[in-house]
RNA sequence: GGAGCCGUGGUGUAGCGGUCUAACACACCUGCCUGUCACGCAGGAGAUCGCGGGUUCGAUUCCCGUCGGCUCCGCCA
């Protein structure tokens, strides 16, 4: 890029070059120029931000990527130039020339990185003249998103929307540098590929060769990177494109990016580190320290204290468990819970005597919003509880809770009772429901941690079956191997996942590399031998020729950009986005194709 | 598949059964203005209140449906 050159030559050496080959063209960007640039030459390009008109005297604030710099034009100075000027209009691109001075005594402009100099304007030139935008492009945003994304092309000009997309690039490129570092080497794998089962639904595309048959846009590049460890890559990531075909969320895309990383002969330990010093890095590119090692918890451990596989430790409302306490309990839901193998757990709110009573029935309503019937609240006063369920409590039931939550006056404690595997999430809710109320989450912490020990199975209750917790291709802990027939939900995967601040940043696991393993997995998923043949047979038989053992992890990069730039969505840190209901305002996908279209492709649409 | 919130000049909002002939700010247009930087001042233009139906003497306002956006649940190995 000739103006990433011309950056660098004003960075090393202060020296605007005096043209460029034609004479309309930008010899110093915007946002470079400072008082030490006074008295030098300039040409410049870009947009016309504002345009202030004092009838004798015209101030243009010209925006280019790099930032913003005023320009002046004055008649006595130049004639032409101020004629010019005074057809200018919001979003006009133009070629300015003129010299940088310094701005008088008292008129520098603190809020700008240029705001100590100014361009007084010599020439300008009208490179493209532009309608008024349909919204706003230089205040804090405030527009319908259909609205942006239709005119995606003049949203990114929003210096905010580059700033995100400008970290995006250098995130990226420090991924890479890291990586590059460690011997792992960057290969692409097919868009195209085969539909497997198991989980996303897959974007199918049609094939025209083939009749009847269809690709598969890749969830992740899993099977491929297996594969190329077993050809002896050793070390292989990607910065890639992945397709899931399902509903869409503030942070999921059907389409979005992972940092794709497998690795040979690697320990869980390994993956780890490797994965630790890349999330360092990359923390440290936005100027983020952070703490290592990251803090470790198992996935049981994580659903008890927390009610979640991805929970945010930047605040503290811990759940504990209590179901001892009220094995005899003549509160009824309590006895009842533990009697029937459930539990009776509780979280406390510091100072939440203040919550009203309102607030109070609003959390019960919650409840069944969190899949449990009900919650209870119990206030601790100087005098005792008060809680519409006290009365049945008996006093060393009273004493007993108190000392085990260590409960203070004024302090409101919650408790829900039920199956685990409802009581754990609705609890994890509630604490976020809680900490988001009350303002509990500090913005600027940075609270990573390892979620390790995951189950490797887990059941379907809808399918009637058993399914991969992480993907069927996770190894199972060694120990664990020979509960695999028997008892197979106790058994633990070699899986891990990395959570940052409450959001699932990436997940990995080391892989299957004996076939007889895999071939148990698939079994256990209700996949035969016939079928595992057929869909997965090249992985099988790939494993019986030499797989080393190997691992690896994924990041979601949207996930990563996204918080590191501050933003609630990572369609702020994708240029061009879909809505919720997966369409493209701007282009209009999708949209019904020529019918000799589809009859090339031998499909045919019904309604 | 489900729940919630939103939809009013170009943008963001107010109005929530009748002086609504729809208000305000910004943007836009015209004029004035030589030190502004979200310039200022004066004037002007610009809206079948997302769409369809219903209730009512009367609907931007209430109800139902529908479309679109967002948030969430389900879903996302």
């Amino acid at each position: 890029m000739q103006g990433e050159h011309v950056t660098a030559q004003v960075r090393e050496t202060g020296e605007i070059p005096l043209s460029r080959s034609a004479s309309w063209q930008r010899t110093v960007w915007c946002g470079d120029l400072r008082a030490e640039h006074a008295g030098q030459q300039v040409v410049l390009n870009g947009w016309v931000a504002h345009r202030r008109d004092h009838g004798g005297l015209i101030f243009v604030d010209l925006r280019d990527r790099s930032g913003i710099v005023q320009v002046v034009f004055d008649p006595q100075i130049d004639a032409e130039a101020f004629r010019v000027a005074e057809s200018l209009r919001a979003e006009y691109v133009v070629a300015v020339t003129g010299l940088v001075r310094r701005r008088a005594p008292g008129m520098a402009n603190p809020k700008l990185a240029t705001g100590e100099i100014e361009v007084e304007g010599h020439k300008l030139e009208v490179l493209s003249k532009a309608k008024t935008p349909p919204f706003p492009l230089d205040r804090p945003l405030q527009v319908d998103e259909n609205l942006r994304l239709r005119y995606r092309y003049l949203d990114l000009r929003r210096p905010e929307m580059q700033a995100g997309l400008i970290l995006r690039h250098r995130l990226a490129q420090r991924a890479r540098q890291y990586l590059n570092a460690r011997g792992f080497l960057e290969i692409e794998t097919p868009m195209l590929t085969r539909s497997t089962p198991e989980g996303a639904r897959d974007f199918l595309v049609p094939s025209r060769l083939n009749p009847g048959t269809f690709y598969a846009l890749p969830q992740s590049p899993q099977l491929f990177k297996q594969l190329l460890v077993m050809g002896g890559l050793e070390r292989y990531y990607q910065i890639v494109r992945c397709f899931r075909d399902e509903d869409l969320r503030a942070d999921r895309q059907p389409e979005f990016t992972q940092i794709d990383i497998e690795m040979s002969f690697p320990t869980r330990e390994d993956v780890l580190q490797l994965a630790e010093g890349l999330m360092a890095e990359l923390l440290d590119e936005a100027g983020i320290e952070v703490k290592r090692p990251f803090p470790r918890l198992s996935y049981k451990e994580a659903m008890l204290r927390y009610g979640s596989d991805k929970p945010d430790l930047r605040f503290g409302l811990e759940i504990q468990d209590v179901s001892d306490l009220f094995e005899q309990s003549s509160v009824q839901v309590f006895a009842r819970a533990v009697a029937t193998g459930g539990v009776v757990r509780a979280l406390v709110l510091p100072g939440g005597k203040e919550l009203s009573r309102r607030e109070l029935d609003e959390l019960v309503e919650l409840a069944p919003r969190w899949g449990v019937p009900g919650l209870i609240w119990i206030i601790v006063e100087e005098s005792g509880l008060r809680s519409p369920v006290v009365k049945y409590m008996s006093e060393g039931e009273q004493i007993a809770l108190r000392e085990r939550l260590r409960a203070k006056t004024g302090d409101l404690i919650c408790m829900m009772a039920g199956a685990e595997g409802k009581v754990a999430p609705a609890m994890g809710r509630l604490r976020l429901h809680l900490a988001e109320k009350r303002n509990l989450i500090p913005a600027s912490r940075w609270e990573f941690l390892w979620v390790l020990d995951f189950p490797l199975l887990e059941w379907n209750e809808e399918e009637r079956r058993l399914q991969a917790v992480h993907h069927p291709f996770t190894s199972p802990v060694e120990e664990d191997l020979e509960l695999l027939e028997s008892e197979p939900l106790k058994v633990r995967a070699n899986a891990y996942d990395m959570v940052l601040n409450g959001v699932e940043l990436g997940g990995g696991s080391i892989r299957n590399h004996r076939r007889d393993v895999q071939e148990r997995l698939f079994a256990l998923l209700g996949i035969g031998p016939e079928e595992a043949q057929e869909k997965f047979g090249f992985l099988l038989e790939a494993l019986e020729y030499g797989a080393p053992p190997h691992g690896g992890i994924a990041f979601g990069f949207d996930r990563v950009v996204m918080l590191l730039a501050g933003k609630e969505t990572i369609r702020d840190v994708i240029a061009f986005p879909k809505t919720q209901s997966g369409t493209d305002p701007l282009t209009g996908a999708p949209a019904a194709v020529d019918p000799r279209q589809l009859a090339e492709l031998h499909i045919i649409c019904h309604g």
